[in-house]
DNA sequence: CTGAAAGCGCTTACAG
DNA sequence: CTGAAAGCGCTTACAG
C-alpha cells in the first residue's frame, strides 16, 4: 500500500539492490542509474521505511533520553528546556532523533531503559541523573551500551560523561567576592549527596583557603533545590553574630530564595550583603536586583552530549571521556565591593 | 546473538508463533503453555525487538514532537518543560514513547515531518505550533495522519487539537479586575497575528463592555512575549493622562517586564496599578509582589494531549475534536481593590 | 556495476 | 489450542 523498494525498483528497470545501494550511496554504483532512480524516487514520493531498515541494519537513528522522576526534576527542570533544545539540534543535524521515556519510579525507569536497549529502540542512552550508586548508570555499563552521563558518576571511572568544573566554577565564584574586598562569605548549598554540591563546595573552601580567609562551619547551610531552602537559610545565617557580608548560592532559584529571605529581615543586596549564584537560568537577570551567577553553558552541554554520542556510537572502538564544559562569570548587580 | 523468538520457542518447546502468541496475550492460549513461555521469556531475559514488531504490525507505539523553532520558541521556552513531562507521563502509561525532531527552518521542519510519516517512524504526531496558514498542519491534514494540534487552527474545524478557552480566561481576568473597582483597565497584548492574543483581547473586549466601562484603543498595547515587551510598553501607556489603574497581560513573561518598567517610572504594584496575567509559569510566585495569574493547566494539556492522540491512533474512526483545559484564577498579591 | 537470494525478528491468516 | 508458512521492507555477502 505504501511505496516500497520495490515500486522504486520496478520503475526505475532496476533489481531493488541497486534502488538500496542508491539510497545508502554505494561507491560502486553508476551515475546513470542512481540519477534515474532517484528521479523516479522523488516521481512516487518514496520514502524508507524506518523499521525494515533498522531491523536489518540494527541501527536505529535515534537516542534515547530518560527523563528525571518528578521528584528529583525540580533542579533540573528550570533548565531542561535548554538542555533539550542542544541535545535535539545537534541529534536532528546529525541525522539522530530522540526518544523520551520516564518511569514513575525507580523500577519503573529501570524496565524503561531496558526496553529501549534490549528492544533495540535506540542506539545510545543520554542520563540526566547522576545519583550515587545510580543503579541505571550500573547497568548500562554491564551491559557495555552506549551512553553519555550528565554530571560525574561517583562509581565508576571509565564512562562517557560531560561536566562543568564545578570545583573550579565555584572557586572562581568565591575568588570575585574576595576581589570584591569580603572576608566573610558564606556558602547556601544543596542536598549533601549530590556531587555537584559536594564539588561546588569544595571550591568554596580552596578559595577561602588560598587567600587565608576564615572558614566557619555555621557560614555553610545544606538545602535543596528549591528556592525556600533558600528563603529558610537566611534567618538563620543572618542570626549569627559575625554574619557574612557575601554568599555563595549553589542554584539560582534557591538565590532568588534568598534574596527573598534577606528582603523581609530588612537587609538589602548588595549595599548588606553580596549574592553570586549557579546556572544563570532566564530568571537570574530578572530578578531584583539582577543576580550575578556563574553560566554553565547549558545549552552546549546538551549540544556536546549529543555530539559525544553519536561519535561514541558510530565509532567502533573504547571511548571513554569526561567532557568539560566552561564556565563564565555573568556580572550582574547582586555582587558590590565591600564597603 | 540476541535472544529472539526462536530461541524462547525452542527452550520452551514450542512453536515461535505460540511464543507470540503470548506475548500478545492471545486468547486462545492454554494456561500452561502461557506459564511455561513466560517463564522461559524471564530465565533467558527475552525483550522483543521493536523494529521487528512495528515492521509486521504497522505500529511504533511511538508519538512524535515537533520541537518549535528557536525563534518561535521564546512563548513556548518557559513552560515547555512542564508541557513535555505531560505529554511523557500519560504517554509512557499508555505503552507509548515520545520522539522529538526539531527543524531550522520551515523547510527543514517539513522534511522532519515527512520523514516521521512517510518512514513510519511514529503513530501520531503532536504539533506545537499554531501559526497562520500552517505547513504542517495543511500537510498533516491531507495525508490524514493522526495529529493533535496544540491550540487552534484557523484554516481547519475538522482537527483534533486542545486549547484553553482564552477568550473566556481573560474575561475571568478582566472581571477580577472589575470586582476590585477599576473602571480603566488597559491590556498589554501580544503579536497580533496569533491566536492566542486575539482571544484573550477579545475576552477582555466583552468584559468592559458587559460592565459598561470605557475602552480607549490607547489603553491597549501590542508586543511580542517577551519581557522587554512589557517593560517599553509602561513609557508608553503610564504617559497617558487618564491612565489605566489596572492591566491585564497577555504572558508572565511579558509581565514581568511590565512590573520592572513600572518600578523604575515610580509606581509601585499593586497600590498605583494592579496587575493580572496569563499562564502562571514558575516565575509569577517569585516576582516583588508575586504576580495574580490565570492558570492555564500546562501539565494538564501536554497530559491530555497525549491521551487524546493515543485514542485516536488506536480507535479507527474519525474522531476529531476540539478539547478544552480549564484554567483558573491563582490569586496573589498584585491585584489589589482600587483605593 | 548489478542481480538473485537469504535473512533481520517478528505476526497472522490458514489449517488442523 | 498450536504449528508451518508466508511476508513485512529493507540490506548485504555472493556471484557474475
Amino acid at each position: 500500500m505504501s511505496v516500497t523498494i520495490k515500486d522504486v525498483a520496478k520503475r526505475a528497470g532496476v533489481s531493488p539492490s541497486t534502488v538500496s545501494r542508491v539510497i545508502s550511496n554505494h561507491p560502486r554504483i553508476s551515475a546513470a542509474t542512481a540519477a534515474k532512480v532517484r528521479r523516479v524516487m522523488e516521481e512516487i514520493g518514496y520514502h524508507p521505511n524506518l523499521a525494515a531498515k533498522s531491523l536489518v541494519s540494527k541501527m536505529t537513528k535515534t537516542l534515547g533520553l530518560i527523563l528525571p522522576r518528578p521528584a528529583e526534576e525540580l533542579f533540573l527542570n528550570l533548565f531542561f528546556s535548554e538542555f533539550i533544545r542542544g541535545i535535539v539540534s545537534k541529534a536532528t543535524r546529525d541525522g539522530y532523533d530522540v526518544l523520551m521515556t520516564s518511569g514513575a519510579s525507580e523500577r519503573e525507569e529501570m524496565e524503561a531503559i531496558k526496553r529501549l536497549v534490549k528492544g533495540k529502540r535506540v542506539d545510545g542512552i543520554v542520563l540526566l541523573s547522576s545519583r550515587k550508586e545510580d543503579p541505571l548508570v550500573a547497568y548500562l555499563h554491564k551491559e557495555q551500551f552506549p551512553f553519555i552521563l550528565i554530571g560525574r558518576s561517583m562509581d565508576f571511572s571509565d564512562i562517557l560523561s560531560i561536566d562543568n568544573d564545578n570545583e573550579q566554577a565555584s572557586y572562581d565564584a568565591t575568588r570575585h567576592l574576595i576581589e570584591l574586598g569580603h572576608k566573610r562569605i558564606g556558602f547556601v548549598s544543596g542536598p549533601p549527596n549530590l556531587v555537584v554540591s559536594h564539588d561546588r563546595l569544595e571550591g568554596y573552601k580552596r578559595a577561602l583557603k588560598e587567600h587565608g580567609l576564615e572558614m566557619r562551619p555555621e557560614w555553610i547551610v545544606e538545602g535543596e533545590f528549591l528556592q525556600e531552602s533558600g528563603y529558610r537559610a537566611m534567618s538563620y545565617i543572618m542570626g549569627i553574630p559575625e554574619r557574612p557580608t557575601a554568599l555563595v548560592v549553589i542554584d539560582d532559584l534557591v538565590a532568588y530564595g534568598v534574596l527573598r529571605g534577606l528582603n523581609e529581615l530588612g537587609y538589602r543586596v548588595p549595599e548588606d550583603v553580596s549574592l553570586i549564584s549557579f546556572n544563570n537560568i532566564a530568571i537570574s537577570a530578572l530578578t531584583t536586583p539582577p543576580l550575578t551567577s556563574i553560566d554553565i553553558g547549558i545549552y552546549q552541554m546538551g549540544y556536546m552530549a549529543a555530539q559525544a554520542l553519536v561519535r561514541k556510537v558510530t565509532t567502533d572502538r573504547d571511548y571513554a571521556e569526561r567532557i568539560i564544559i566552561p564556565h563564565r562569570l555573568e556580572l550582574r548587580e547582586s555582587t558590590y565591593p565591600l564597603k
